[in-house]
RNA sequence: GCUUGUGUAGUUCAAUGGAUAGAAUGCUAGCCUCCGAAGUUAGUGAUUCGGGUUCGACUCCCGACACGAGCGCCA
């Protein structure tokens, strides 16, 4: 019995094909989710294939299933069949869906079935990577949330991730600062990140309109990059300041790293970049500027990658570059992720070509590089949202004001919960929220941010799904009989196999999310098997039938909680027993 | 100018080239003596435009239109 079984199908009918003398070379079977209508998977394959050979697609697929017909489990507990211009389609039996879940029970049963397809792979990803000095705001959070759930994803599906947050600590941002607490005369270690924050603010302005502070700035960020002792005390303590506010947010959301090694890190490495990049030729004094230009691309051949600006100064692409360096050469990654804003997408394809050319030079192997993008994130007017003139949601107030209006809800709906209770569900419940809004749609497109949307409880939002499993559980508590040794028949009525259908589709969404790295799959997959739990339990009781439907059910319930509660955590949701 | 992303119900979003394009929200009309009504049932309503590729196109190609992003010393 197959957990994946689109999977199993593939493999079976692939060696049906072979055993109908199909070339395997041209023929893959192609499983899918089928249309109700139709059955519980498909086969469309066929098409392709007889197109390319100039066969009748639906006499290639009557020789495949009359040779299925007689292997293994199809002759009793898979229905198989011919429709269509030649689709194959499968219908389980009631039988095969009750085995199935008898024998996958829990998030480890899962994860065990799932661990096979991404082992032995280790991947560094990069999320969140904020600049210190600065708040964090709404802009923020799709790369905690996104990054943090692939992570996630890719675990589950047997990885070894190591997560890794970029932070921003060694940017022109601490010229400005320096400048304008030298100015003032301020005593670093007692500010706030606000304070801060709003220092910057004041700082940057004064350096726009007066150029000998813009000098001073300019010059305060030499002496630091010189390792000047007190400029590197007041940028230490900037970056504590700033670290201990980052981490308050990420033990709110639930996201956590195993490395927090920031661009500050790579800045004694940078040197080994310009000598390997310049032995090879693959950089080049341009203007002044050591650059890489890629010759066989039609836009990168005119617009550099900037490793070394004209002062001498290392910029981010020269910290990207270490950072390469460090994640295959110490952590030995096989595979990098990036998840980042989409407009970093120049940048990202001039960085993973210039280490292509940089690797092959060196005769190192290369990693797999991803760029996972996301799109921008818009206010109510359509536009951006701008981090300095326009007022930016700061991450922290989008947060407390959830939990109010949480909370607001939980005292008016919670009425039986204790106050500790209330106050638990509705941080759980205003987090993640927030977290689900976010994830929901296709990482890929911009984001038009709301207050409504973000924060609603009807519909397809978080409560809908913490709600169904509050149910479930509100079942299995009045349940007396000892749920763990529940097993299933055979599913009888149309509603406990729609239900079932859907969990076994479980896989499927997980590989494909873990595939195109898009968390979204998953949000869209739970919220509709929520939908097929909701029209079970209206129309079949599990208490009080007889024991083998109440055992039956019983099971059905507790596989549908474990693959909710499953597939949330791998969004880095927290569930609720009640709400 | 070059490169690139996005155009799907009033609104916000789904849909590896597959069978009758799914949801949410909104609006309309129902459903709590029955495992939790934060729920559920039904109705309403959409692929920007024009070509092409093919058994089949929201999806791929070409063109137009609309909005956005990136493009030498910010990250």
């Amino acid at each position: 019995m197959w957990f994946q079984i689109d999977v199993g199908l593939f493999r079976v009918v692939l060696e049906a094909a072979q055993a109908c003398n199909i070339s395997t070379v041209d023929f893959s079977p192609d499983i899918r989710q089928a249309d109700l209508r139709f059955g519980d998977f498909q086969a469309n394959g066929v098409l392709p294939y007889a197109k390319l050979y100039r066969l009748n697609p639906r006499h290639v697929a009557e020789q495949i299933v009359e040779k299925l017909r007689s292997m293994g489990d199809f002759s009793e507990k898979i229905e198989v069949n011919v429709a269509g211009p030649g689709f194959i389609n499968f219908k389980l039996s009631g039988v095969f869906l009750a085995e199935w879940l008898n024998l996958y029970k829990s998030e480890n049963d899962y994860g065990s079935a799932m661990a096979q397809n991404w082992s032995g792979k280790r991947i560094v990803i990069d999320y969140s990577s904020p600049n210190t000095a600065k708040q964090m705001h709404v802009g923020h959070l799709r790369s905690m949330n996104i990054g943090d759930s692939i992570h996630r994803i890719l675990k589950f599906c047997g990885a070894d991730v190591i997560r890794d947050n970029h932070v921003g600590d060694w940017g022109t941002q601490f010229g400005i600062l320096i400048m304008i607490i030298k100015k003032k005369g301020l005593r670093t270690s007692d500010l706030s990140l606000e304070e801060i924050e709003s220092l910057y603010q004041q700082g940057s302005a004064l350096a726009k309109e007066n150029e000998d502070s813009l000098s001073v700035a300019r010059n305060e960020l030499v002496k630091l990059q010189n390792g000047d002792s007190e400029n590197l005390e007041i940028w230490e303590a900037i970056n504590k300041i700033s670290q201990a506010a980052f981490d308050e947010i990420y033990t709110e959301m639930g996201v956590s790293f195993d490395h927090a090694l920031g661009e500050s890190f790579y800045r004694d490495q940078v040197h080994r970049i310009y000598q390997e990049l310049t032995e090879k030729h693959i950089a080049r004094v341009d203007n002044g500027a050591l650059c890489v230009f890629h010759e066989e691309h039609e836009q990168f051949s005119e617009q550099p990658f900037i490793v070394r600006k004209a002062d001498g100064a290392s910029n981010y692409a020269t910290t990207d570059l270490a950072t390469v360096l460090y994640r295959t050469e110490v952590l030995h990654a096989d595979e990098l992720i990036y998840v980042t804003d989409g407009r970093q997408r120049d940048h990202f394809q001039q960085l993973f070509l210039t280490v292509q050319k940089w690797y092959v030079a060196f005769g190192r192997k290369c990693p797999d590089m991803q760029h996972v993008w996301f799109g921008t994130i818009l206010g109510e007017d359509g536009k951006a949202i701008k981090t300095r003139s326009g007022s930016p949601i700061k991450l922290k107030e989008l947060l407390n004001e959830a939990k109010t209006r949480a909370k607001e809800i939980v005292d008016e709906k919670s009425k039986d919960l204790s106050n500790l209770e209330k106050q638990h569900v509705a941080n759980v419940l205003g987090i993640d929220s927030i977290k689900y809004a976010d994830l929901l749609p296709n990482r890929t497109g911009d984001y038009v941010f709301s207050w409504e949307k973000m924060l609603s409880f009807d519909g397809n939002t978080a409560a809908y799904l913490l709600y169904a499993i509050a149910r479930i559980k509100s079942i299995l508590r009045k349940c007396n009989c000892d749920v763990t040794n529940a097993t299933a028949d055979c599913l009888e009525t149309e509603a406990e196999r729609n239900l079932v259908r859907k969990l076994t589709y479980f896989p499927i969404i997980l590989s494909k999310a873990a595939k195109e790295l898009r968390p979204h799959h998953i949000c869209t997959y739970l919220f509709e098997l929520t939908g097929e739990y909701s029209a079970f339990y209206n129309v079949d009781r599990v208490l009080g039938e007889q024991a083998n439907i109440t055992s039956r059910r019983l099971t059905i319930i507790l596989r549908t909680l474990n693959i909710l509660e499953t597939g949330m955590h791998l969004l880095g949701l927290e569930t609720l027993e009640k709400m």
